[in-house]
DNA sequence: ATTTTCACTTACTTTATGTAACCTATAATA
DNA sequence: TATTATAGGTTACATAAAGTAAGTGAAAAT
């Protein structure tokens, strides 16, 4: 009666990716190499203890990487390693999936539910 | 300052799939129809509190699709939609990433932690 | 008559996330 | 010089989400 269950390195890479946050984290970081305020600011509603916790896991996971230059003060930034840039072609395909199936409230519509507040 | 934000399609997408369980139940729907206990069986610690809001969350967002067989006594079982049906391509990409970057405990690895526990 | 299965729900506990303030160091501004 | 700002966080507390366990109602099998 039970069925085939679901291979564990699957079930490993979900488990790692759907923490919230994560997934748009390494998104982010395709752009190249940023730093933690340069993160915080393009993730809107993203709190810095969040942000401090999955660059931590992002870390031991050997999917990111930091870096402290030594400057006149530290700069640190935040790279994914190849494990991370090879996350990629597994985001185009989540970007694809929400260009074709995913519809935003329009302006409008965000104008309507101002208008819904006194009504 | 700010940088380009997130494509906000692509945001949302990411908030849909990457609640816990969300990604896992779309992946065994892959499989075929399934009935709620099914699902429940195929996806260790999932419980059916859990599963059942998601199926109502999935099926809010047209991934999904229950269908109620009025038999002797009713079958119920879910389907993904076109919608859910092409995140197939997405779960093809986690499947090649995890099997290329994920390394799982081997068993003497478990058999190493279960002798920890009385060292 | 009792137990089992399906498809859930409810009450309660634990964990995760959000919010806001704070910290240390350096740098820029008045 | 004193105040304010910026970077890169941490801490304490509040709320939301998920886990646990038990229960429900209808039908079916034993």
């Amino acid at each position: 009666m039970q069925r085939m269950q679901i291979c564990p390195r699957f079930e490993r890479a979900v488990e790692i990716l759907s923490k919230r946050w994560t997934t748009l984290i390494v998104y982010q970081l395709l752009e190249g190499p940023q730093r933690f305020v340069a993160i915080e600011n393009s993730l809107t509603n993203l709190s810095s203890k969040v942000l401090s916790e999955r660059l931590k896991e992002l870390e031991e996971e050997g999917i990111i990487e930091r870096t402290v230059y030594p400057e006149k003060p530290v700069r640190i930034e935040y790279a994914l390693t190849s494990k991370g840039q090879e996350l990629a072609p597994l985001m185009e395909q989540i970007s694809e999936w929400s260009t074709k199936w995913i519809e935003l409230p329009s302006e409008s519509d965000d104008l309507q539910s101002d208008k819904s507040k006194t009504e």
